[in-house]
DNA sequence: ACACAAAATGAATACGTAACCATTTTTAAG
DNA sequence: CTTAAAAATGGTTACGTATTCATTTTGTGT
């Protein structure tokens, strides 16, 4: 492999000018650095990130942990993250978490000295929140939160679950089921709490075998729809904790011959891309700006990384119903 | 920033047998062994995989140059890939690249030396196959291909192309359009030629302006889109060069008040994981393997830099229709 | 108890770059 | 011209690890 230092011999030069070629140019005078290019060019050098990074202690990396993208939401979020970070000038290291290679996969972000972490995939107490603080690498997280309630990018998730029954009580559903996920991220949690909030306000009862805070696998949203199908009074509406949730549903609706909306109303939250299809036309709560939770999260940790600014990042972003085609009167 | 030095004095060995301790632990003596454990707990030390890197000469990393996520078939593969090489203990850089930012996208894939490269944004004749060649890179394309016909995992794109037309023919369909992507990538190049020779065998008229090869942008599908139906003899059936491509129409197609199928007919390539949902449905043509290509490239892919087998890579995939609700007959 | 092999450990070095400091060359002022 | 300041360049070192080779310690058979 060609280094500097064969660039440097092959131009008659010192590694510390090929160096300052790459870094300074305007410190080394126009012949010298001619001579260089041309050397560079020959031989075909490309520098060494890793050296570079080892005596820098900057990598220009960035390690991305996402949910996975069977949920469109987070093919939005990776869209914009990666997009953003590379036009910036970083390299995105993409990992899928799930419960099970979750703590690798913040052992091998940190061992590679990443300039920042961005994460959807943190729980409400999750270690290593205190962890990436203590080791002072900037990271933020999307769409779910720390208790912490410091550094995170996410919409008002309780008004987002407070709207989509609100959205239903109005279209006249009283019979109204949740299927959300589980309690231990934040984002679930406060969406199931909106969501209560608005039966209770509304005086709408509500009974246990109506709600579902379960895993957001295919298997497992499937198994909680059937249930709900199987009861003697069987709901008109189901508010969902996440726009995938409400896809998935809405495909197990149409395999056991269900209308949706005219058998039955479906609201998802999130808002994403894909719920805009002439399709799907998913009716949904989502954030009211225009860009996505990844973008503003890639843009405050890029700022982080290079201005060190240690202004505590706490954005919760307003919603509102997009009414669209899969809620109707009862 | 602790180190192995740091980790030594701490445990009163040599950098030497910390080293050792993290790479080759048997041959230690137990009781140094657990010293060195303990000052690694107690110190939080987690090895510099960038100072690692240097000095093997092996990253453990992956560079991914996928297409926008956008497309649904770069969701699946993406997904499969970073999936495979996550588990099998290497790190995937993720790039989305088009047309600007694809030089940049290489030169950064190489310069931090990268263990290997996959990618399915080449094109036909592109100078880098050469380049990671000559630079002994393991790399591997998957979807399209370069004119070398080496390193590729594909499926039978003539015959895709092929089927999708046959399919709409007899179906009774006679005024048949084709949308596909531009002619200098391999994977378009060759289904559309697959769709003409099926046009030809079949004797069906086909003038040029039902025709579009156009960039696979939402604007450039929409206009094809609107141009077809402007036409005094409108195509009752349109074959496309993908899944994507599909989608988009059907898009375009409903805000337009047409009914497909009723009214239109319109079949994919690809066969999407999205295009089984409910609400899609979509009539498509797809490999008959279980597997997306993406699987299969970073399977081979990890072979190639684990092995060091030089057997060139040529895999192309058989592929059979889908048959959903998006085509009907005429 | 001894010799000798085998096992365990340590010291020194290389990887490729940027940064620091020292030296040489050029420029500008008098 | 001379001289001082500024610009350009070079020599050396540090970054944190794995590896090579040298040295010490342990174990084994007699």
């Amino acid at each position: 492999m060609v280094s500097s230092k064969d660039v440097a011999k092959h131009a008659g030069v010192s590694q510390t000018t090929v160096s300052r070629v790459l870094n300074m140019p305007e410190t080394v005078k126009k012949p010298t650095l001619d001579k260089v290019m041309k050397s560079i060019d020959e031989l075909n050098y490309i520098p060494n990130g890793h050296a570079r990074s080892l005596v820098q202690n900057k990598t220009n990396t960035i390690a991305l942990l996402s949910g996975p993208l069977h949920n469109p939401f987070f093919v939005d979020t990776t869209t914009a993250i990666v997009n953003y970070a590379t036009e910036k000038g970083y390299r995105v290291n993409v990992q899928f978490v799930n419960d099970k290679n979750l703590p690798e996969a913040y052992a091998t972000a940190i061992a590679h000295k990443v300039d920042g972490v961005i994460l959807s995939c943190i729980l409400i107490d999750d270690p290593i929140f205190e962890k990436l603080k203590k080791m002072d690498i900037p990271f933020i997280t999307y769409n779910r939160k720390h208790k912490n309630n410091e550094y995170f990018v996410e919409i008002d998730n309780f008004q987002a679950g407070y709207l989509s029954a609100k959205h239903m009580i109005e279209l006249g559903h009283e019979v109204i089921a949740w299927v959300g996920g589980t309690l231990s991220v934040s984002t679930f949690n406060n969406r199931y709490l909106g969501f209560l909030q608005a039966m209770e306000d509304y005086k709408i009862p509500l009974k246990e075998k109506y709600i579902f805070n379960t895993d957001t696998s295919k298997q497992d949203i499937t198994r909680a729809f059937h249930e709900l199908i199987q009861l003697k009074k069987r709901p008109t509406a189901i508010c969902t904790g996440a726009d995938s949730i409400a896809l998935n549903l809405i495909d197990d609706a149409i395999k056991e011959n269900l209308k949706v909306p005219d058998d039955l109303s479906i609201i998802g939250i999130d808002n994403v891309d894909l719920s805009h299809h002439g399709l799907i036309q998913l009716t949904t709560v989502g954030s009211i700006s225009e860009q996505n939770l990844g973008f503003m999260a890639i843009q405050q940790l890029i700022e982080m990384i290079e201005n060190k600014k240690n202004s505590c990042i706490q954005i919760t972003e307003s919603v509102k119903v997009f009414g669209r085609n899969t809620t109707r009167k009862k």
